[in-house]
DNA sequence: TCTATATACATAAGATTCAAATGCATATAG
DNA sequence: CTATATGCATTTGAATCTTATGTATATAGA
């Protein structure tokens, strides 16, 4: 029915975002955060998610460390310093996209 | 520097709400008009509007009509009934996306 | 005259990106 | 002993976009 689904092209940015906001998080971490943050409207699936992570990682914005926690092996991760910067120019990316197509639609602006 | 292109998953939105306030246009209008719009910031190509077009005429949200103007062929697109409630919809839709996201991107740091 | 640009439609190839499904493994609650 | 939750990850396939190309007419400029 509805489309509970990411803003396609948003997905880096929201990654970028929740890791500026907190020093570093792992994958099921950053689902449920969104869930969480979102009252479940947005569902952002693992299939999803983990490329995007892997990405932003192979492209330095992002860098793991790995910790077992309660006998279970968890992925951490942290922006690095260009993703530092990366971080703030996605999220003003996308605020603008936003304005555009908000403009477009001739709705009032948010 | 920047993506100048239209975000995934607005295409239709928009399309349906430039018919909404225009009664009828055609294709190449739509992308012209995007460009005015926006200042050139959005940059709607043709191979992502025509497929959408024919998608949103499959759909039923869409009629087309051709007419011959100065020897050159236009096709017209105007909203169905069932258009118009899709065009309310889809906006309202893609708001809602954008109020989430903006949302998750302005959590307030501990 | 010839060529670039604009108008106007459209498809094809290739890339990206995502959802859905699945897989592995551990832990706990019923 | 089984269902659910946690936690990592990949595969498959669909959708959607960019880039490039194709067809055709008209006009402005070199």
């Amino acid at each position: 029915m509805s489309d509970k689904h990411i803003l396609k092209g948003s997905l880096q940015a929201i990654i970028l975002q929740l890791l500026t906001e907190q020093d570093r998080m792992y994958g099921y971490e950053i689902t449920q955060k969104v869930k969480q943050l979102t009252a479940n409207e947005l569902h952002l699936t693992e299939g999803a998610l983990y490329p995007a992570l892997h990405k932003l990682e192979s492209e330095g914005f992002l860098e793991a460390e790995v910790e077992v926690v309660e006998n279970r092996v968890r992925k951490y991760y942290k922006l690095t310093s260009e993703g530092k910067t990366e971080a703030a120019n996605k999220a003003l990316a996308l605020l603008e996209s936003f304005r555009q197509i908000t403009q477009l639609l001739q709705i009032k602006p948010l």
